[in-house]
DNA sequence: CTATAATAGTTTCATATGTAACCAATTGCA
DNA sequence: TGCAATTGGTTACATATGAAACTATTATAG
């Protein structure tokens, strides 16, 4: 092996990747198999979950999403009367959101299941390593981010 | 904002895809825009950087990516003349796939952009946070294959 | 005011991806 | 042997995604 050889195994983004992919795989399971809520629906409905009445460009910046998928998931949900829309009067261009009454209770539905997850995940750690994770996390991301 | 709900910044799941979204675009800028290799191409060229000869079903395992993305993978390599394939004399089904010339140069020309990015990664830690990036990123991950 | 620029969101198009069905070669075992 | 099951890899189809162009509306410079 080269001084130039790259062990994927070791190398930090594919570590990251697969994780994360393995992670985001069985969350799928917990909101695609049992409400048909896809990835980025799942998104945007955590994002309503808390805030109501928001445009789909704020939508977008708390999900780290573009407007495309935003836009998409969005009319997804209010066809599927998990999301109700209204324009604002002051700009008729903006949309104001807010989870229906079903995408209300599909919100209270998902929520404990994608928290218990994290929970059976965190538990993998010792507190220790889990606020180890926390800082790392932090760490690379601000780092990601600017730059 | 009632008991049940999430923050999504703070939410595992959602950090580790942002910080892995993130780092993977930076990543597809030193390969896809200077080489015009895709990511899965270029997992598949980190494998066969390191093993000659080996088959399709050795690259998928290696890169954790399904034999469809990988035969993908393979075959526009091949006609970009990144990679050769004979069949196995031994099981005709069977293809042993090496890098070509060029795809062995531009490997060589890759690798070290990746490594010396995942370094400045790396630099946004202590030696002791990598460590411990290390530690749970091993931990997580063997959690999330069982289970 | 009015022309131009900027903004919110959608549509279009090209490409990527996953699942299942498929073909060909090989293996196993009655 | 010989035929069903398995394996390596590809194809087909349906869906997801991203970039760029577009529509409608609002803001701004002259």
């Amino acid at each position: 092996m080269a001084r130039s050889d790259l062990l994927l195994e070791e190398f930090l983004p594919y570590r990251l990747s697969y994780l994360t992919n393995m992670i985001s795989q069985d969350l799928a399971k917990l909101y695609t198999d049992k409400f048909g809520i896809s990835h980025t629906e799942w998104r945007v409905m955590a994002v309503l979950g808390i805030s109501s009445g928001v445009s789909a460009a704020l939508v977008a910046e708390k999900t780290a999403m573009d407007k495309v998928a935003v836009s998409r998931a969005i009319n997804n949900m209010i066809k599927a009367d998990l999301v109700s829309r209204i324009f604002a009067d002051d700009d008729k261009r903006r949309s104001e959101l807010t989870l229906s009454d079903k995408g209300q209770k599909t919100y209270e539905k998902i929520v404990p299941l994608v928290q218990s997850y994290e929970k059976t995940l965190l538990e993998a750690l010792s507190n220790d390593e889990q606020q180890n994770l926390d800082t790392v996390l932090g760490k690379l991301t601000e780092f990601v981010k600017e730059k």
